[in-house]
DNA sequence: ACGATGATGAAC
DNA sequence: TTCATCATCGTA
């Protein structure tokens, strides 16, 4: 029986958080199928001071769900057409999460949530079976390693936050 | 290189 | 209420 990742996982820093997800697992549920999908890039967005980050605007409508508990999804719909599915992570009050940005079978955010019929109908909901969405421990990968590059997309952010070096990824040796 | 396509937040 | 922008992708 695998591992289902639970809260304690999410209530840590996002720079723990993020690189320990690489190699975990996406379990998706619809209908009577259930499947996995490796997860290999992750971005990782950190507080109100992170200037790529959503929650760098304060508390809004949209944010708010960051402001709170890990252990939730934080969905939102982006250029008219993709839905961009984010790990709630961190303690009460300080928000932060995590972009999942591709998994082995899978490549790119919105082809992701395409693809495992991802939409805000998750926003705000909780990361557990229950939901239908979740996260299972996985395997050791010794044909992978992890590797560190600046995000994507954030150009935005100015020269200091979007060189910043918080997508994680892994790579076949 | 660029258009699709609509929510979001800030300005007015 | 308008407006620029946007954590992307497919086609060219």
């Amino acid at each position: 029986m695998a591992k289902i990742l639970a809260k304690k996982f999410f209530n840590r820093p996002v720079l723990k958080v993020a690189p320990d997800l690489l190699g975990t697992y996406l379990v998706r549920k619809h209908g009577r199928k259930t499947e996995r999908f490796l997860i290999t890039e992750v971005e990782a967005y950190d507080g109100g001071g992170d200037m790529a980050c959503h929650a760098s605007k304060g508390m809004t409508p949209r944010t708010a769900i960051m402001f709170g508990q890990p252990g939730f999804f934080y969905v939102y719909f982006i250029y008219g057409m993709y839905w961009m599915l984010n790990l709630v992570v961190d303690k009460d009050g300080h928000p932060a999460a995590v972009l999942i940005r591709g998994t082995r079978e899978v490549s790119g955010p919105g082809r992701l949530t395409r693809q495992l019929n991802i939409t805000g109908s998750f926003n705000k909901k909780e990361i557990h079976p229950k939901t239908g969405l979740w996260l299972e421990k996985g395997e050791k990968l010794e044909d992978y390693k992890m590797e560190r590059t600046p995000r994507i997309g954030v150009a935005y952010a100015g020269p200091i936050w979007s060189k910043k070096p918080y997508r994680f990824i892994l790579v076949q040796r």
